[in-house]
Formats: C-alpha cells, structure tokens, sequence
DNA sequence: TTCAAAAACAATAATTATTACTGATATTAG
DNA sequence: CTAATATCAGTAATAATTATTGTTTTTGAA
C-alpha cells in the first residue's frame, strides 16, 4: 500500500536538485520548481523532499539553519560555513576509513555514518 | 566591548549541564532551570546557551529535531536515534583517526570534525 | 559605599522552518 | 473508461528560535 503514484512536481524537483551541487533548501527547490509549476506549493515541495529522502533518492542534509537537500546518494562528505551557512562537498586525497572505528558498549543500531566538516569558507573569508 | 558579566541564571543552565549526559534540548534546560529560578524565560535560555556555545564553554549540537547541548567540550563522538530522537555518546575501543583525512581543492577554513552516527536505540529497538 | 553604564533579565511579539488539514485534481490498475 | 486513491494547491497550525522592550543586576570607578 501507499503505492507512490508518479507526479510531474515530484519529477521536477529530483530533476533540479540533480543538476545542482550547492544542497539547495526546500526555499531554493520552490523557488525554482515555480517557475514550471507556477502553482506548486511549498507544503508540496516539503512532502516530496521528505518523500524521496525517505526512499533513499536523495539525501537530506541536517544542519545549522534550514534542512538542505542532495541528489548524490554515495557516500561523500559536506563542508558548512558558519558564517554564511552555505554547504559544499569536500574531496579527499584517500576517502575516510571507518572500519576500525567501532564503538563500546552500545546496543542500538547504527544505519548511518556522518562525518562533516564546519569552518569559515572562502568567500566569507575574502568578505572579512 | 561585550564584556560579560556574570549571571547567576547562566550558571545554574551551565551548572544543569555538566551534570547531565544527555544533550538536553533548551526546552529541557528550561524546564530544570525554573525550579531554581522561576520566572526565568525560554529567551533567556536560549540566549544564554548561545552565549555558551559561542565562547567555548558548551557544544551545540545540531541534529534532527530541536537542537541539544553538551558541557563536554572534549573530542568526541554522538549518536543519534532516528525513531525517538534522543543523543547518546559513544566510546571506541580506539579514538577515530583524522590525521590522514585532508581535504583537496578546498580553500576555506576548517575549524572543526564531526563525526556523528545514527540509526535506531536500543530502547526502540525494543518498542517495536 | 554610592552610582551610573551596560549587561542581563522577564515578558512577550515576531520570525523561520516545518507539518497537518481539506476539498479538488491527477494518476493508474482493473 | 472508471473507480480508488495518491497527490495537489491552498491554507492553517505547530515547533523552534530570535528579536524587542522596559526593568533589574552586576560591576568598576568615583
């Protein structure tokens, strides 16, 4: 049940956040899916953001300020500036290694692993 | 400037917090400090827990849901319980290694890691 | 020990981010 | 084609946080 019916909206949304690399907000995904869809609404966008996070098509990002949202589901690691707010991926010379890391003395299950980075970015370094 | 005196409503959240170990939300925070101070406000509150933050003396922890707290400034590291929401730290057999992980391409300022993990509490695991 | 400048306060209003509700519309399986 | 229902737009409601305002504390210097 809860078949998930295809939608124009939700297609238009994937497609934008798929073209994109700055982990738009749902504010930036309304935005721009108004100028096809005039009269979505941003309860709409919210459903759908939700949706396709929770079928794994995209990836919500938690963080300082508004939730912000990612068409790249493998795993990669995010840089948010303090300053500005605005998120950005990181590349590393050889990708983190987790498997050594595994925690004591704990019973719950762990589905996810985030590793992130916070700082000053360029631009708000150059503003300062 | 800004030369911050002291308070005693400041120290009693400060206080509350470093006996406590599981990342109270400033709701929580709110509802011990009342005790003490009655007519102390939520503004209050958050104010004073930014203040914190912002001079080093408690972390902010921002996750799902409303944000949480924690007197302990030291390295470590969270996990989060996508069901219930509650934060727990966790220990490792050995502390995570970053010394290797340095990013490419990346012209801003890091100034802080986070290594956080989620899923699902053993407390939920056994609810459902 | 006053006393005034400024930080901090309580109370409350406002803002921001997100979720819930409702009646109309679009999608899809039979 | 049609009925069942997921999705929609529009809007109201809630949750979390920040800002404003006039009053009270704190503190350093007179």
């Amino acid at each position: 049940m809860a078949a998930l019916k295809h939608s124009r909206q939700r297609d238009c949304i994937k497609e934008f956040l798929i073209g994109r690399h700055d982990h738009p907000t749902a504010d930036m995904v309304y935005a721009h899916v108004r100028e096809e869809f005039p009269h979505i609404s941003l309860g709409t966008v919210y459903r759908n953001l939700s949706l396709l996070s929770e079928i794994g098509e995209i990836r919500k990002i938690t963080c300082n300020g508004p939730d912000r949202f990612d068409a790249n589901t493998m795993p990669h690691y995010h840089f948010t500036c303090n300053c500005c707010g605005s998120v950005e991926d990181l590349e590393f010379e050889q990708a983190p290694d987790f498997s050594g890391v595994l925690p004591m003395n704990f019973s719950g299950i762990i589905e996810q692993i985030n590793l992130d980075f916070n700082g000053t970015c360029e631009a708000c370094i150059k503003k300062s």
